[in-house]
DNA sequence: TCTGTATTAAACACTT
DNA sequence: AAAGTGTTTAATACAG
């Protein structure tokens, strides 16, 4: 054996990557070594716990913990979105050319990958999930669409405010006027900060050029920003494939909640392999280590006939970068050449979103408060209803993972393309943290695929489950529970653009896999066999705990009330890649609910299908399906024992045998096994 | 460091 | 005989 397989290793290592595919791939050269792990090497990226263990003991060494460097930077955010903001009093475009931007539906699906947790992307990943122009473009499409969301709801917002403010102060006629004059000063002002915040915000945007602005006003002080930020340092962030520990998930594991905005540019100071601080770097367009990618449409389709949103002025407006450019087409070549989509500027995009996320935290603050101070006025506590929700929802929740997340209202269209939150980021590891993100967190395999199903079926993006989850997945979805083997590999094509590439590895590891785990049961079928899965034994595959975090999980679930989402929860959920919680839809109460089993399955309640295998939770989401039994079509009684002829099988496996009808109702009953 | 789990690869046996 | 199916072993990696 071990001759044979020191061999095999050698020789698998090149069919290894190709089996794992694009993802893995190129990621395996950097840290794995040996064949077989070729898996190992995207693991790096995905999370390794040693890795950013690591990472972070360095990132501590550095002049500013990440917490530090987090709120300076969001401090200059804000400095400089005030400074810009008294420069001009108003002007805020409008989002016209963004629309433009979203035209760009083609690529959509490649766009939300990128998206997704570019931190848990290498450069290289992405650029084989898309193409170069596919990527800027949906970048620039992605934000446009957050833009313009955003200024809805400010629109929304302000509205809503103006509303409030005449309806007090109708009511404050009655009202001693000097009260009602504190009252409505202090008001205004909540009202004033609110304006500020969304124009901030919206400046923030414009620095992208994502909306059009007076050169006269971009280039002034928000260079700060971008320096500050040191997008030349950032490319750093993703460098680092050959060490698998990427930092981006240390700082935030470090900072908690605050961190998931910045995590990634707050380590990218800390990191430490860079050698450069951050701030001495503003001179980026020129050492870069441009990459040349050829892009014909990068700019055609994004932009008017004339201009481009970061052309302007005669000058370049990424940010950080004031070239001068005589005119459009020369800036279009600059563009191509300096920014092209290499690590820095995608990690400069990254970072951008960041500190857009942030003030809309920061925003979603105040505009609590300022409800808070409203309800205060009014005495009437549901009034604020609409305010909140908006705000909770769609600032807070939508973008807990640092990515942009179009509300779930506007996400329709998007939806379907959008990586699933921050699944995404395991999803992009490709590489074996796939398995832990699904089954470790146990995030509801069904709901997640309910919610992503078009992502996964369009995009090549490796599915963050494992192959038992899926196996099982695809089983239970079944009406009969019930499948032949090239029926699993069938639903594997048919769900995942991902396996419809690499058969031949992912469908040995299927066999592998049903073979392996004694909850795929092979039951002897007229026409051949069948495959199902036994939950009791699923259930006992692994220990039901949620990594040190059962409490975290009932805070949650508890405050969890609409869109209040713990912020060091959120945090969390973003370093570990939830991916259920980041997808919008999940802030629903019933997805919230889906997660409560969690929690009961940490203790041992026996109550619910546990959701944590995400068995349980399948139910749930479509009562229908999984309400009935597993029918065996024609099953032989006999069929399993040849199989499993162990004693739990038999009878703690109706699916085969017996009477399975209540078997749903009561697999997850673990109380025996889990126990 | 150990252990459990997951992934990948591959050999082998059996069936169609 | 070839292909598909199923079982098993091994190497490797990650996470607790």
């Amino acid at each position: 054996m071990m001759v044979e397989s020191a061999s095999e290793t050698i020789r698998s290592a090149p069919s290894g990557q190709n089996g794992v595919g694009s993802l893995s791939g190129q990621a395996d050269g950097g840290g794995g070594g040996s064949g077989g792990g070729g898996g190992a090497g995207t693991a790096g990226p995905a999370g390794g716990s040693a890795g950013r263990d690591a990472a972070a003991g360095a990132d501590s060494n550095g002049e500013m913990s990440p917490a530090e460097l987090l709120h300076f930077q969001q401090q200059q955010a804000l400095q400089v979105a005030r400074q810009f903001l008294l420069q001009q009093a108003s002007g805020l475009s409008s989002p016209g050319n963004n629309d433009s931007k979203q035209s760009a539906s083609a690529v959509q699906v490649p766009v939300s990958v990128a998206m997704m947790s570019p931190q848990m992307l290498t450069p290289q990943q992405m650029q084989q999930i898309l193409s170069p122009p596919q990527l800027q473009a949906l970048l620039q499409q992605q934000q446009a669409l957050m833009l313009q969301q955003l200024q809805e709801y400010y629109k929304k917002q302000q509205e809503q405010l103006h509303l409030q403010l005449l309806t007090q102060q109708q009511a404050g006629k009655q009202q001693p006027k000097e009260a009602l004059g504190n009252k409505q000063l202090a008001f205004q002002q909540q009202l004033l900060q609110m304006q500020q915040l969304q124009q901030q915000h919206l400046l923030n945007l414009q620095r992208q050029g994502l909306v059009s602005l007076q050169p006269s006003q971009a280039s002034g002080p928000l260079q700060t920003l971008p320096q500050a930020v040191c997008p030349t340092d950032l490319p750093q962030l993703w460098k680092g494939e050959g060490a698998p520990g990427q930092p981006a998930e240390d700082s935030v594991k470090q900072e908690g909640l605050d961190l998931t905005g910045t995590a990634t540019t707050a380590t990218s100071f800390a990191a430490p392999p860079k050698v450069s601080p951050p701030l001495s770097h503003h001179t980026l367009p020129n050492g870069q280590p441009t990459v040349l990618t050829p892009r014909r449409d990068s700019s055609s389709h994004e932009e008017t006939p004339g201009s481009h949103p970061l052309y302007g002025h005669g000058e370049c407006k990424w940010p950080g970068c004031e070239t001068l450019c005589e005119d459009l087409g020369q800036f279009i070549k600059h563009l191509n050449t300096e920014h092209a989509l290499d690590d820095r500027s995608t990690a400069q995009c990254r970072v951008q979103m960041q500190v857009v996320q942030q003030l809309e935290i920061q925003l979603a603050k105040e505009s609590e408060r300022l409800q808070a101070m409203m309800a205060h006025l009014h005495m009437r506590p549901s009034e604020p209803k609409p305010f909140s929700q908006p705000v909770t929802v769609s600032a807070a929740d939508s973008f807990p993972d640092g990515l942009v997340h179009p509300p779930t209202s506007a996400a329709a269209p998007v939806t379907p393309l959008r990586p699933p939150g921050l699944g995404s980021a395991s999803l992009h590891s490709g590489g074996p943290a796939r398995r832990r993100s699904s089954d470790k967190f146990c995030s509801p395999i069904s709901s997640e695929l309910a919610q992503n199903h078009e992502f996964y079926k369009n995009a090549d993006v490796r599915p963050p489950f494992t192959y038992a989850s899926l196996i099982r997945q695809a089983i239970l979805e079944t009406p009969d529970r019930q499948l032949t083997l090239n029926e699993i590999y069938n639903w594997f094509t048919r769900m995942f653009a991902y396996f419809r590439r690499n058969t031949a590895t992912w469908k040995n590891a299927v066999r592998h896999n049903l073979s392996l785990h004694k909850c795929f049961v092979r039951v002897e079928n007229v026409k051949g066999a069948v495959w199902t899965v036994d939950e009791r034994e699923y259930q006992k595959r692994r220990p039901p705990k949620m990594t040190g975090s059962p409490t975290l999980v009932k805070n949650m679930i508890s405050g969890l009330s609409y869109g209040a989402l713990n912020a060091s929860y959120q945090a969390a959920l973003a370093e570990s890649s939830f991916p259920l919680l980041n997808s919008p839809g999940v802030l629903t109460p019933g997805s919230a609910s889906s997660l409560l089993p969690l929690s009961h399955d940490d203790v041992g309640a026996p109550m619910e299908p546990l959701p944590s295998n995400g068995s349980s939770s399948p139910p749930r989401l479509s009562p229908p399906q999984y309400s009935h039994q597993v029918q065996v079509k024609e099953e032989p009684a006999e069929a399993e024992e040849d199989r499993r002829p162990g004693p739990p099988l038999g009878p703690p496996n109706p699916s085969t045998s017996g009477p399975p009808e209540d078997r749903d109702l009561e697999e997850e009953l673990p109380g025996e096994e889990l126990s």
